[in-house]
Formats: C-alpha cells, sequence, structure tokens
RNA sequence: UGUCCCAUAGUAUAACGGUAGUACGACAGACUCUGACUCUGUUUGUCGAGGUUCGAAUCCUCGUGGGACAACCA
C-alpha cells in the first residue's frame, strides 16, 4: 500500500537538487518582521518551510527580518515564536537580520568598491520622480559618478551620524532604463536615527529589506529561499548581489500566498479590525491570526492538516474557509468528549415523573469508544432548544412537536402533551409525558422514535456563556471590496447564556462537542463564570424544504 | 502601452507527450439514541485559435483573461 502523493514543484526542485547533488541537505528559514501578529497565511508559509526541512532531513532557520527599527518590537518577536511553536514546529537556529549588520555593511563597502553603489543626496521625491514609471525608463543623476573615494568617505560619515535621516542615501549602481523597476539603482542604505529593538542606538543606517533579505539567506547557507509571488521581481536583484558579493548562492523560489473566503489577510486591515475595535483584539476568536484561531479552538494539528491539503503552487487563489472547518471538525470529532448544553432553553415539564426523584443516567463521552462514559442528571423539569420544538411542523420534522414522540438523548422517550406561550408568542413551557420502559440501554418498549433532541437537568445544570462565532465578513472576499469593512458580518458574534452538564470539567483550551450544536472551546477568561467559544458548528444535515 | 508570473469541475490541487484523478463543497440515498460521524452514489473541468506529433491539459506561436512591479516598507 503505497500512498504516493503528488509532489509540488518546491518539492520536484528539492528532489532534483539532491539527486544531482547541488546541494547534500536542503536548509530553509522562515523570515518574518517582528511588526505584526502571525495568521494563517504565515502558517502556510511555516509548514511549507518547516515541513519540507523535515521532510528532507534539512533545517530551518527561524530569522527576523528586522531592518526596520520604526515598526519592529520585541512583543511581536514573542508572539511569533510562540505560534510557531504551538504549531509543533522547532527551529534550528534562531537569527536576526540586525546580527548581520556589521557584514551587510562590509558588503556595501565592497560593493562600492567595485563601483557598484553610490551615495545620492537626493530627495526621496527626486529619486521616484527620476526612476521612471513601469513603461517609461528612469533617468540617472548627478550623483551616479561619484568617485569611489568619495562614495566611501560619504557612507562612512552616514554611519558616523553626520547626516540626518533622508539627507542621502546608498544606491546600487545597476541599470536605471531596466524594465524591471527593482533593478533601477535600488536604495540599500537609509538613515534613520531610531532605536533597534536589539541594537538600540548603535546603528543610524539600516539596510532594505533587498540588501539584507538575500545576503542573511547566503550567510545562514539557506538552499531554498521561499517567499510569496510578490517577491518575484526582486528575485533578479536578489541573485544581482549575491553574484557581485561573490557570496554562497543562495536561491529564492516563489508560491501563491494563502486567501480564504470571508477573511482578509493583509497586516493593514487586521490593524484596522483590532484598532477601529471591530475585533476584541489580536487574538479575538474571529480573527485569521494563529492566536485567534487558538483561542477559537482550533488545534495545530487542524491548520497543519489545513495547511497540507490546500497544496502550493504559483496561482492566486481563494480558499474556501470551509476547508479550514472540515479540517478542525474532523479532527474534534475523535478527541473531543461529548457534553450536553442547551444554547436556547425553554423548560420542559415531564408531568409524570416524580417531582421528587432524580436520578443519574448514563451517557457516553465518546461514541467510537463506548467505554468512556460519565453520568449525567435527570429530573422532571429540564433545559431543552427552543429549536427543538415547533408549534406547527413542517414537514420531516423529527423533532419536538404538539403529540409528538421524541428520545431524550440517553435517558427516555417522551410525548409532547402541551406548552404554554407568553404574550409574545414565545413558547414558554412545554409539558410531557414519559416511557418509564423506554430508559436508555434499556428500552423494552418497543417504540421506535425518529429524533433524538439533547437536554439539560434544569434542577442541577451550571449556567454558561457561550460566544457564538461566524465568519467575520459577509462578502466572499472582502479584500477586493471598495471598503471592506462594509462588509463586516453584523453577527459574527452572538453571545448566548447557556446551561450546560453540572461537573463538566472545563480548563481554559479545554475542547468539547455540545452534542447537535457544535464544538467550542473554553475560553482563556473562564473562571467562575463558564465561557465557551465556538470553534466551529457541526456539519448541518437537516435542510428543512419549503 | 514595458517587464514578469499565472490559467484543469463551484473551490483548491494532481496527471511530467499515452485512460483527466483526488480533496472540500453541492445533491441523492443507506445507517443513526447527535438530522453529526460512517458508507454508497450523482453532478460539474483542461480559456480560445492555430501549429508540432501516431497521440497534446502537457511542447511552440498568437490571442484572451487574471495578477505583480513605479515605499528611504517587508
Amino acid at each position: 500500500m503505497t500512498e504516493e502523493k503528488s509532489l509540488n514543484f518546491i518539492e520536484e526542485i528539492i528532489e532534483e537538487d539532491l539527486r544531482n547533488g547541488v546541494h547534500q541537505k536542503i536548509k530553509t528559514r522562515f523570515p518574518p518582521e517582528p511588526n505584526g501578529y502571525l495568521h494563517i497565511g504565515h502558517a502556510k508559509s511555516i509548514v511549507l518551510n518547516f515541513g519540507l526541512a523535515i521532510k528532507y532531513g534539512g533545517t530551518t532557520n527561524l530569522r527576523f527580518d528586522d531592518t526596520n527599527p520604526v515598526t519592529e518590537d520585541t512583543e511581536y518577536v514573542d508572539s511569533i515564536k510562540e505560534d510557531i511553536q504551538w504549531l509543533g514546529y522547532t527551529w534550528a537556529n534562531e537569527y536576526y537580520a540586525s546580527d548581520y549588520f556589521e557584514t551587510l555593511y562590509d558588503y556595501a563597502v565592497s560593493l562600492i568598491n567595485k563601483g557598484l553603489a553610490y551615495v545620492d543626496d537626493s530627495s526621496a521625491e527626486k529619486i521616484a520622480a527620476e526612476k521612471g514609471t513601469p513603461t517609461t525608463p528612469g533617468q540617472s543623476n548627478e550623483y551616479r559618478n561619484r568617485s569611489i573615494e568619495e562614495n566611501l568617505t560619504l557612507f562612512k560619515e552616514m554611519r558616523e551620524g553626520k547626516y540626518r535621516d533622508g539627507e542621502k542615501v546608498l544606491r546600487a549602481k545597476i541599470d536605471m532604463a531596466a524594465p524591471n523597476m527593482h533593478m533601477r539603482d535600488p536604495v540599500i542604505y537609509r538613515i534613520k536615527h531610531a532605536h533597534h529593538h536589539r541594537t538600540g542606538d548603535k546603528w543610524c543606517i539600516y539596510p532594505m529589506y533587498d540588501f539584507a533579505h538575500g545576503q542573511s539567506d547566503s550567510i545562514e547557507n539557506i538552499t531554498h529561499s521561499i517567499c510569496t509571488l510578490e517577491f518575484i521581481p526582486h528575485r533578479p536583484l536578489y541573485d544581482w548581489f549575491i553574484e557581485k558579493l561573490e557570496i554562497f548562492p543562495s536561491h529564492q523560489y516563489e508560491f501563491a500566498r494563502l486567501n480564504m473566503t470571508h477573511t482578509v489577510m493583509s497586516k493593514r486591515r487586521l490593524m484596522q479590525l483590532v484598532n477601529q475595535g471591530f475585533v476584541s483584539g489580536w487574538d479575538d476568536p474571529r480573527m485569521p491570526t494563529i492566536s485567534g484561531l487558538r483561542r477559537k479552538g482550533y488545534t495545530p494539528s487542524s491548520i497543519r492538516t489545513f495547511c497540507d491539503k490546500i497544496g502550493v503552487a504559483k496561482r492566486d487563489n481563494l480558499i474556501d474557509i470551509s476547508l479550514l472547518e472540515f479540517c478542525v471538525r474532523e479532527e474534534l470529532n475523535q478527541t473531543a468528549p461529548r457534553v450536553m448544553a442547551v444554547l436556547d432553553p425553554v423548560k420542559l415539564i415531564i408531568d409524570n415523573y416524580d417531582p421528587d426523584k432524580s436520578e443519574y443516567l448514563e451517557t457516553e463521552s465518546f461514541p467510537n469508544q463506548p467505554e468512556m462514559v460519565r453520568k449525567v442528571s435527570f429530573s422532571n423539569t429540564l433545559w431543552i432548544e427552543q429549536s427543538d420544538f415547533m408549534e406547527e411542523p413542517m414537514k420531516k420534522w423529527f423533532r419536538l412537536a404538539p403529540g409528538a414522540t421524541v428520545r431524550l438523548k440517553s435517558a427516555y422517550i417522551i410525548k409532547c402533551e402541551s406548552f404554554k406561550k407568553n404574550a409574545d408568542g414565545q413558547v414558554t413551557e412545554i409539558h410531557a409525558t414519559y416511557l418509564p420502559e423506554s430508559k436508555s440501554g434499556a428500552d423494552h418498549s418497543g417504540m421506535k422514535v425518529k429524533g433524538t433532541i439533547h437536554w439539560v437537568d434544569a434542577k442541577n445544570a451550571q449556567s454558561a456563556e457561550v460566544r457564538l462565532y461566524d465568519r467575520l465578513f459577509t462578502s466572499e472576499n472582502p479584500a477586493i471590496e471598495e471598503n471592506f469593512l462594509e462588509h463586516i458580518n453584523p453577527d459574527s458574534l452572538v453571545v448566548k447564556q447557556a446551561y450546560i452538564e453540572n461537573g463538566t470539567a472545563a480548563k481554559p483550551g479545554a475542547h468539547f462537542q455540545f452534542v447537535r450544536t457544535g464544538y467550542f472551546c473554553v475560553d482563556k477568561d473562564s473562571g467562575e463564570k463558564l465561557i465557551f467559544n465556538r470553534t466551529t458548528t457541526l456539519k448541518e444535515g437537516f435542510k428543512p424544504k419549503e
């Protein structure tokens, strides 16, 4: 039985490199910028990079791309590390681009010495103007012909803090008429008198991404540097620096980033959701962040499975969020203990059950492990779901209705005898009679009922706050809408005051399946008062027809 | 009027010149003390036109469509 999974294009490249002896071992890296929280899109990259190294016996470095001190912070470093570990991965080394500032500086000097870099005194505006447009070539300026000596002196003075922010930059001297805009003498060093989260005030010049990333890969001997599609036009530059600097030839490969329906993924938009209070924070369970998904009840393996299933390719994609939900259901169905909870309670009174009596009934906690059982309290007064009763049942209605019989899960068969409504027409109380001989596990009634409903003993229940989360956006692809904020789902969070079986061992992070209603996870804020977050619903098989 | 990337069921992703397959979704049925799970079945696809070839989703050309690139961001 060979379960042969086809290779993605990166795996094909790696296998060919290994086969041809281009590399003996592969090295990958995950290079986040510590300026935000990781999201499910990053998870795709993490699973790819770490997964490749594991599959082919290589290693993966965690490298923080911290070349812009004004946006970066250790707060993000910590959360990123936590999320990667939570996902189940261990990095071989923890590095920072800032570890290489001295080396990078030397690289820049060597470029100057080769006549391949120059100091430009122009303003940012002038440089942008001279760069041309994608369809018109750029123009060079008077600084392009400065002597090597002058460039050396100026660059040294930049480092020494002799100039203010924006007064000068170091540029690579390539080709102002190149059809690829990134090759039109890109800026490689800029002056920023800013405090860096790691190097403090040691530097006032910082390398740009293009002058840091590839070289960092090279310094670490990264064999396969995997990034997203938007870096394709940077690749010629990536290769140019490595070639001119004559350093280890790392290679860049690009794959399509993850997009998901009913979700936004860009840091900018996610930041807006947080800052404008549409969600409670970066770890709000509606956020596609790793911390949000974790709080919502997603497990590391369900996220890994998801990343595995979506594949890796180069075409733009929009993955249906139902695939993510499928992955977590598939796992939780096996691992989450069942428990009964009633989210929209209505009282059910069993008229022929002794009001002074109560009993404990056995019920299974895992349907596929019949030996895993627990006892649930039962009496003449129960909570059941409002939605399990219909005054005038539709066709194919298996649940409760006047005169209808139904099985109370793990208890008795009951027959609805009457009900009460309030002035608003809302059902407030349902009366039923039960069949004593229909007790679950010892059913001698000979009756067959179509429906089974869940319940909680009203005389012995605990209350809980249950947070029902739904997709954050009603639009399938909010990112392409004019104003994505207008497409926020007003019902993305509905809070219920529910009843749950007494004695449920609900520690923060614990997963449960509320029988017939979905998967839930105990929130981190849960304490005296239990708080549950809905991870996802059960697949809905009942679809009423007109 | 540039350069680059991409194009296979609704959504993703395989098929590496030789029978277009898989997953999710949808639909139908079986089972069911969760209308869940499980099982069975159905549905829908190679962007277009040429060319090469015994044979093209695959190679070539030209279209068409989508995307990326003009931060002292990454």
